[in-house]
DNA sequence: TTGTGTTTTACGACCTCC
DNA sequence: GGAGGTCGTAAAACACAA
């Protein structure tokens, strides 16, 4: 562990714009982060606000994630577990944190207050398979909120609610490794507890670094045509990928920045 | 409805750092 | 020694095709 590092970094929590933001995160070779100024990691990301609404949707949220309107308008912070969220986030964005709406769409920002607003999963009849899948599964408030369940108790695994993964994400969002004190600010605001939390932390690290993994072995594979049933190779056309660039070039963002597959349609 | 594949929680083993 | 890191894996939850 890097216990120097965190509580270096844990006081303030958020000190200012190098909240642990260079975290090398661009590579798979995640480790921990070196102290010391560094750039964003997340340019686009660098507005991000757990409250504020805006008028209008920021490019950023516009060209590197191009998410479905539709998609976001059904984002619905609807009722929340109750269980799930004991109590209203009281936690504020990090100062560095500036404004940014949410998404694409007519609606305000990201809908994330209040996150423990009454009712649970916030995307009745959402399905998966989204750009934001992980904050449309409709999932029942999870038994015991969330917490307290494991293999050797009477459930082996809980699901977290809408309103859960979408805090947890956009912590990972801003920093792939999250504070002590910050983790304790979550585990308290979400109803999760702090091993809950370093461990989706830990899982969330794995799952991006094998969409990294993933990613990097096709770009070594020689570009294949597409084939047919019959065997046949389709000719190129339009892009099968739908409107929606996937190639980071098109999207007007660093290589080096990873969309997030998630985010991509 | 069922079978299959994928994703999501959770854990254990092992390692590193203080 | 403790805490947290990765890695591998188990099993529930879920999506989707047949």
């Amino acid at each position: 562990m890097y216990v120097g590092y965190v509580l270096e970094k844990d006081s303030p929590v958020y000190p200012g714009p190098a909240r642990p933001s260079g975290l090398g995160l661009g590579s798979p070779a995640y480790g921990p982060p070196a102290p010391g100024p560094v750039p964003p990691q997340y340019p686009d990301f660098a507005g991000y606000t757990h409250v504020e609404p805006s008028p209008a949707p920021p490019a950023a949220w516009g060209a590197p994630f191009p998410a479905p309107k539709d998609d976001w308008a059904a984002y619905v912070p609807g009722p929340a577990a109750p269980a799930a969220s004991p109590a209203p986030l009281a936690f504020g964005p990090p100062p560095d944190f500036s404004p940014v709406p949410g998404p694409p769409g007519p609606g305000p920002g990201l809908p994330v207050q209040p996150l423990g607003g009454p009712g649970a999963p916030s995307s009745p009849g959402a399905q998966r398979r989204t750009p934001y899948e992980w904050m449309r599964r409709s999932v029942p408030a999870a038994a015991g909120g969330g917490s307290g369940k494991t293999r050797t108790k009477d459930k082996y695994r809980v699901v977290y609610t809408d309103q859960q993964r979408l805090e947890l994400e956009k912590e990972f969002h801003y920093s792939r490794y999250i504070t002590i004190r910050r983790k304790a600010e979550l585990a308290a605001n979400l109803g999760l507890t702090e091993r809950q939390v370093k461990i989706w932390f830990q899982n969330r690290r794995a799952k991006e670094r094998k969409v990294n993994k993933k990613r990097q072995q096709q770009e070594q594979l020689p570009p294949q045509l597409p084939m047919a049933l019959d065997g046949t190779p389709i000719p190129a056309g339009p892009p099968l990928g739908g409107p929606y660039p996937t190639n980071p070039a098109l999207l007007g963002i660093s290589p080096s920045l990873p969309v997030k597959k998630e985010f991509l349609p």
